[in-house]
DNA sequence: ACAGGGGTGTTGATTTTTCACCGTCCAATG
DNA sequence: CATTGGACGGTGAAAAATCAACACCCCTGT
């Protein structure tokens, strides 16, 4: 049950697609691509990416839908932990300034009070 | 120049290294690997990256040295963009979590200082 | 019963990727 | 000098990924 070899281009596309939607069809995915191949073309790296483990499939009515075999919890934290190390050195905080810099200038009172209340959580936690 | 066809599995692997790094030797990369091939196949997709535009050479004293092509701001701009937007439905506020709860208990009260003045600014500006 | 359409898996060929062997160059060593 | 060792790139062959054609369903409607 390793997670041994990574995922190559066109898997990892189809990975992203799935994750973001949280679970998708054949069809679904094929949309979603910039450069979509064969419909055919789709299914065979989702076959593939099935037969490694990544996603599974699940009957839904009159087709297939595949979703992440890990669970969405773990999986946001894996990336996050990759991108933390590979682009910010491990910075939580340059991480966290790009990230409320990204959407320029949003970020409602709301949001701002609630990610505020986290940490502070955060923080008590840690004693 | 258009950044075009994504990199593949080896490519992003060594962009990887690059951009931890900030810029690194051949050698450096490669033992930066898991699972190192030859001195030369390193080299093989260094040369291939430096091609398309990806990487750098620069003469540091014996050895060349390659870097990110792309300004480390943008790279990590666009990193975080992407997971924010496949992992979190683009929600800062979901990522942020994310983020403080990574490094288990950590975050001390400087860092966690600066970041709530960081979200404070980043609030004020908006209006 | 038949035709048409969507959804699926298989297969084999083409393209890309990955890799190590090898030759060169240079600098330091004996 | 001659030799050794590190750094480098070219090349072509092996392996993997990518893809489309094809053949099967299983429906639904004619």
């Amino acid at each position: 049950m390793a997670e041994m070899p990574p995922l190559s281009r066109r898997e990892r596309q189809v990975m992203d697609i799935v994750h973001e939607l949280g679970g998708a069809t054949a069809l679904q995915i094929r949309e979603r691509m910039s450069d979509p191949p064969t419909d055919s073309a789709v299914r065979s790296v989702l076959r593939i990416l099935v037969r490694k483990g990544h996603l599974s499939k699940e009957y839904d009515g009159p087709r297939y839908v595949y979703s992440p075999r890990i669970p969405a919890r773990a999986a946001r934290r894996s990336a996050m932990r990759h991108v933390l190390k590979t682009f910010f050195g491990g910075s939580v905080e340059g991480a966290v300034a790009t990230l409320i810099a990204l959407e320029d200038g949003a970020l409602d009172a709301d949001e701002r009070e609630r990610i505020m209340a986290m940490i502070e959580e955060a923080s008590e936690e840690g004693r």
